[in-house]
DNA sequence: CCCTGATTCGC
DNA sequence: GCGAATCAGG
């Protein structure tokens, strides 16, 4: 039978769908199980089918030179004693999950409540003390109380806010009358 | 700090 | 052909 780590018709033929239908490589590397995140990337590109739905002519990373200057690696010490990093590679594909968020939009409860603690666990919340560049800026509550906290959440470099604030913080007008029910007004 | 894909290169 | 390591951008 087809093994664990073994490309199939498959394999490749769910790597296609998946890549095609937007997923990240993590995310399908997820799915796939027993392969990581660059092994799916590899064999996207093996296969052609880099570039998903970018615009051909439209290089977003135009390496013209990048010499890939001499990575030097050393195969003659992959591990010295211990890698002392985090204990278990958690991290790319497997930090993922291999699950689906269909996204239901619960129409019934248009409620104004602005509580984005439903969407923002408490342990996340941190004060202007905890905040780092890479958490979330958005604010809390009145910033005239002591309880008043920010997001806290993983933000990315160069963008003040997480992910799922940033898109509502960025949301264009036109497309604003999607309205997130609960988004409310910060 | 996190993530993404792209590329190289040893196996 | 495969995938880890690395790079580069966000």
């Amino acid at each position: 039978m087809n093994e664990a780590g073994a490309w199939t018709e498959e394999r490749v033929e769910l790597l296609k769908k998946l890549w095609s239908d937007g997923l990240s490589a993590s995310q399908i590397a997820g799915e796939l199980g027993s392969v990581t995140r660059n092994a799916v990337i590899g064999k996207v590109h093996r296969l052609g089918l880099s570039g998903r739905a970018k615009n051909p002519a439209a290089p977003s990373t135009p390496r013209n030179n990048a010499p890939r200057k001499a990575p030097t690696r050393s195969p003659s010490h992959p591990m010295t004693g211990n890698q002392g990093a985090t204990a278990g590679m958690t991290r790319g594909a497997n930090a993922l999950a291999p699950q689906y968020a269909p996204e239901e939009e619960p129409e019934t409860q248009q409620a104004p409540t602005p509580s984005e603690d439903v969407v923002v666990p408490f342990s996340e919340r941190v004060t202007i003390m905890d905040l780092r560049e890479y958490m979330c800026r958005w604010p809390m509550g009145d910033p005239t109380t002591p309880e008043f906290r920010f997001c806290g959440g993983r933000s990315q470099t160069g963008m003040p806010y997480c992910s799922h604030h940033a898109q509502i913080a960025y949301q264009p007008a036109a497309d604003r009358r999607r309205d997130r029910s609960r988004v409310a007004r910060g």
